[in-house]
DNA sequence: TTGTAAGCGTTATCAC
DNA sequence: GTGATAACGCTTACAA
């Protein structure tokens, strides 16, 4: 059905070479053929076959970013950063959008490495806990840097060995010292809402809280902790737990924004006042956080710095070794979400 | 530097095509056969070549979607639930971000059509006015259609004649029908907040506003238009410009949620109250709406359904003709940023 | 300036 | 079951 570089060259009466070099202006054509042939190419609405491009010349100029959830300001932000620094250098940067699924993150994965993507840039947790998805997915890591593919893994951890570069992000000691500020106002019975158990990110955090916890001889209380996933409906579920009881906490800590913002709205709905009544603490610092009401203490993880970084590390414009983890700074935010317990 | 199929082949002491087939298990191989292949596999780190193997097969399972702002949710609902429909058919979306740039933009459909793209879904408005980008998306769909990848539009208008198939919006009638519920309550002095000059979007809804305007025989002041960008910032600085004067009108409406979300923060720093000094609405109903102080009365447009929906099309689960509109719904969302003027 | 022809790394159609 | 071999649609020396 499709139309090849071969019918332009027959339509305007000269070889397929021509046709390519008038296509890629990277050779010298008399100007009457170039003529000749771009009208054959517009008569015939003729796509070059990027497919057949990419193999002749073995290039490839795209660039592939992994992502959980396009609608989370916390990947749309990195990924934007990304792409901007991809286009600085012509490059096609492509998103992928995984759902949270491990099955979809390993199938785009394979997708960017089939394709002989320049680099692809893992953003998110990773996934503590599955063997088999750990070790497909360092097999992948190897085989990308066998094809020459860069990995660059944001707000992953580093896996020693592997060939990926990695910006990490200090969620531990981040959560540690958001904890800690909250015990210092005077709150001693503090709930925690975490997300996804096989994340990462989750994880991290959550040990972070209870070094903070341990520091502050607060006993850690199962009762207290929430599990959930990494969005607002999660904090709002967790707001009706923790606070539609007589022993509620005095602060709730939440593993993301989003989950804050949940427990934030659900706090309304139940007529508790925050931070009258309740504090709540985010994690992330999206833009969103200053405008909820009240707006949110949280921490801060540099989201655009580090898609810019990346973008910047996978199109070389900032050269780093294989293997290299750049820590990436997290700084309390202070807002008006906290207050001292009555 | 890329290790190919043939050196597998060679490692395994097979041939090349048992090889292929082994490795798309669609053809009987002896087990023992496919053992050595599959360790050779290993061994090597190989990966097939995507391009190859596309070129050969003349296949593809990729879905391209093209959004403006992947940081902006009204991109990243769609784009999610493009990606959700696409995995039921094992078909991998990939997300290109134009960042708002009408060269990106053509670049990353010109990609997804050489790349034989099974579909291309577009979101968001059109460029009005600018000759030389219509002329060319133009060209471009008509390319698309002849290579048999079909174009999906979300939000834009319908070209007539287009085989494109266009899920249009009712921004026009959608902003009437709010402003008209602005100006029941009692305003006149109503100021209105727009996206880019050059966006179909904007000039829809700024029309809509127009007409209800007209309709309540409220004469149309330019000095009440702000022009800006569809972001929070926008909305910021249209807040500075049109309450720090002593003449400040009474109602602003923004083009859309993002611009309300800033006027409402812009409004706090000021010191302005919400709505009790001044009202604020919005338009397209994005999550967070019902999270800002006070929650933001908006036009509701489905964008979750319209995503599915054009993926559920673009995967042909849906058979739509080619060229056909799909007029979607908007409806007013009623909540507290907007009240009667004093 | 233009044409010829040899790849690029797969898949698919034959034979064996 | 397995192995040659011809596409697939393009780029790029090398010739002319």
């Amino acid at each position: 059905v499709s139309v090849t570089l071969a019918d332009v060259a027959e339509r305007a009466g000269v070889s397929p070479a021509t046709v390519s070099r008038v296509l890629n202006s990277n050779y010298p054509v008399a100007a009457s053929t170039r003529e000749r042939v771009l009208r054959a190419v517009d008569e015939l609405d003729y796509v070059v076959n990027g497919h057949a491009r990419a193999l002749a010349a073995s290039s490839s100029d795209v660039l592939g970013i992994v992502v959980n959830d396009v609608a989370d300001p916390f990947f749309g932000l990195m990924a934007g950063a990304v792409q901007a620094e991809a286009s600085k250098e012509d490059l096609l940067a492509v998103i992928c959008n995984t759902a949270g699924s491990p099955d979809e993150e390993l199938r785009y994965i394979r997708l960017l490495l089939r394709q002989r993507a320049k680099a692809v840039v893992l953003t998110g947790g990773s996934r503590s806990g599955e063997a088999a998805y750990v070790e497909e997915f360092d097999a992948l890591v190897r085989q990308a840097d066998a094809a020459g593919t860069q990995v660059i893994t944001c707000g992953r951890p580093a896996v020693a060995g592997s060939p990926a570069i990695a910006l990490t992000f200090d969620n531990r000691r981040g959560a540690e010292g958001l904890t800690r500020h909250v015990v210092a106002l005077g709150h001693r019975r503090i709930a925690y809402v975490t997300g996804p158990r096989a994340s990462s990110t989750s994880a991290d955090r959550l040990q972070g809280h209870r070094d903070a916890l341990r520091q502050a001889k607060i006993p850690f209380d199962k009762g207290l902790v929430v599990h959930g996933t990494f969005d607002r409906e999660a904090g709002v579920d967790a707001a009706v737990r923790l606070l539609d009881r007589l022993d509620r906490p005095t602060a709730i800590v939440a593993a993301n924004d989003l989950i804050a913002l949940g427990l934030i709205a659900g706090a309304r709905e139940l007529g508790v006042k925050v931070p009258a009544e309740v504090s709540v603490v985010g994690f992330d610092d999206l833009p969103f956080s200053v405008d909820t009401f009240p707006s949110l203490t949280t921490v801060r993880i540099p989201l655009v710095e580090v898609g810019r970084r990346a973008g910047r590390i996978a199109i070389g414009h900032e050269r780093v070794a294989p293997g290299s983890v750049v820590r990436i700074r997290s700084e309390l935010v202070v807002r008006d979400s906290l207050a001292a317990p009555r």
